[in-house]
DNA sequence: GTCTATATATAGATAGAC
DNA sequence: GTCTATCTATATATAGAC
């Protein structure tokens, strides 16, 4: 029985997998157990010999893609140089990594989708994928001296905030037609709100 | 056979509130008919009456919770004074009334999780409720000579993304114990970052 | 460990009585 | 218009053969 991702052979990913597929594209409830078994290309008598059930298949997937896209989000933790470019380069690749990923998409829809009935797991989210990106860049501002930022920390919120905003309304809401933006004019407000002198 | 919530007789309204405690406690796929038809007090094939099938009844309460949304989002549109003064306040009313609201938050996680199957679903919950937000903050922020705000589109965007971002992760995703923050903070560095006096 | 076959429950949707 | 009763499909989960 898999209890955790840390430790899988290849059988229990091959389910995986094939459990990614399904539950990223019909939703936990919309997921039957014999289409992840048939995606996987396996039995469901073999689905249920490494899973407990339905919803222990469910939380050692979202924590099996959590701990994939960890690492992704902290891109390479290099965040050293002048504010306007640090920020900048930061969000531009925030935007361009996630802004056209339907997968990423597809992870966050699952996860906020079912953060009521699954708190744990929307939980998992914060600690593993949100609260490491903003105390990333607190960390950063903190030790910018020459910043408009008296308070890194909930500077850090609006920065990550407003680029998490306009990837959820642009694409994850489908709201590119509607509300159509260019993603470097937001860029280009977010390092200019931040980068100005502080106040005398 | 009800197909937009702006003609509704007492029957059609009563099912829509009994979809309403349903759809949002258990999702779209987690909902059946028989306890939506129980939860409203009637039987099966009046609900069959009165809405064409499971889809169309989702898509008339999502609409029907859309529209009496969309009022109390836009307040009473009364954006007059100071800067510090307008933003602060509509921040911290945006806050104190979502934050500890679960209905509103079951739908927030309904539509989004939802978004990917019923991409017009979501892109009506962009159309009525986060476009209008944006623009009558974008509209007040352009007759405001005395602020840092070249671009207005943008910068609300940044002010309503990072709220709705601390929104979403502190309630929704059930982050406040994780990483917990005062909206105070919040509120203070936006009304600051915005409402600095421009670059020279 | 992995399969075929199946037990049991419940889903969406409707027929037909009133 | 509204109900009881029901049809058909499919869901989760497992027994038992190999």
């Amino acid at each position: 029985m898999v209890q955790s991702p840390a430790v899988l052979n290849n059988k229990a990913v091959q389910i995986l997998q094939g459990a990614m597929q399904e539950f990223l594209q019909n939703g936990y409830a919309g997921t039957s157990m014999d289409k992840v078994a048939a995606t996987a290309g396996v039995s469901k008598p073999t689905v249920y010999n490494y899973f407990k059930d339905k919803e222990g298949l469910f939380r050692a997937l979202i924590q099996y893609v959590a701990e994939s896209r960890c690492q992704q989000v902290m891109g390479d933790g290099n965040l050293e140089g002048r504010p306007e470019v640090v920020i900048r380069r930061l969000i531009t690749n925030a935007i361009e990594s996630e802004l056209h990923d339907l997968d990423y998409q597809n992870f966050v829809r699952l996860v906020a989708g079912e953060s009521g009935r699954f708190p744990q797991l929307a939980q998992a989210f914060v600690e593993y994928l949100t609260k490491p990106a903003v105390d990333q860049l607190a960390d950063y501002l903190k030790g910018c001296s020459d910043i408009n930022a008296p308070d890194p920390e909930a500077t850090a919120r609006v920065v990550l905030g407003a680029t998490v905003f306009f990837i959820m309304t642009q694409s994850v809401m489908h709201g590119e037609t509607i509300m159509p933006m260019d993603p470097q004019r937001l860029v280009d407000s977010l390092v200019d709100l931040v980068t100005r002198s502080p106040t005398l």
